[in-house]
DNA sequence: GTCATTTATCATGC
DNA sequence: GCATGATAAATGAC
């Protein structure tokens, strides 16, 4: 590996590939009601979750645009058919 | 979102090669607030336009505010801690 | 100018 | 090989 990473002191989200399920849960369970957290909202979803605001804000960046990804590609796959538009199966 | 109909076409994010991001590391080091001269210099050194150097500063100004108060490092892709920082997490080839 | 955002890309776990 | 989190260019609001 490019680099060993020690396990730093940081009791919150810790450095993983993939955050935790609940973590995931909050974020995925928010974003549907609101994709564009504002400032506090973030910080309290950061609270919540154990990650740090930077953390949430990429968390629904990349969903945005891995949902906005599916989204198209439902539309090319049935261009004159109903594509469903936003949301996707797998967040 | 106004994503859905964007018919204007936005400028295809081109990393940047090894080198070009060595030099405005280096200047960003002896100024973080670059002069419209100078840009203009390293911009045609760099075979950059003067607004990607422009770019450059700004995001990197916004980095290095982030660095500051963000503090504590849980990111996958950290430099070594204890190393004194090398500038550049990842920009592999001179001809992106 | 800052700053949130988008888009493409990178790095990694599995 | 893909899902996922983070980051690097580029845009636009303010």
């Amino acid at each position: 590996k490019k680099y060993p990473l020690p396990r730093t002191i940081w009791d919150g989200e810790q450095k993983t590939h993939c955050f935790k399920e609940r973590t995931r849960g909050l974020l995925r369970e928010y974003y549907l009601t609101d994709p564009y957290p504002n400032p506090n909202k973030k910080k309290e979803l950061a609270q919540l979750t154990g990650l740090t605001p930077t953390q949430v804000g990429n968390w629904f960046k990349n969903r945005r645009q891995r949902d906005r990804a599916a989204a198209a590609k439902n539309r090319n796959c049935s261009i004159n058919g109903f594509g469903s538009e936003e949301g996707s199966d797998k967040m | 979102m106004g994503w859905i109909a964007r018919n204007v076409s936005r400028k295809k994010r081109r990393p940047y090669t090894k080198t070009q991001t060595l030099e405005l590391e280096k200047e960003f080091l002896y100024n973080t607030y670059i002069t419209r001269e100078r840009r203009l210099e390293i911009a045609r050194s760099l075979s950059l336009t003067d607004r990607q150097v422009k770019i450059w500063f700004q995001n990197r100004r916004m980095k290095n505010k982030k660095q500051m108060n963000g503090g504590t490092p849980q990111t996958m892709h950290m430099v070594h801690p204890g190393v004194v920082n090398v500038p550049m997490d990842h920009c592999r080839y001179d001809v992106c």
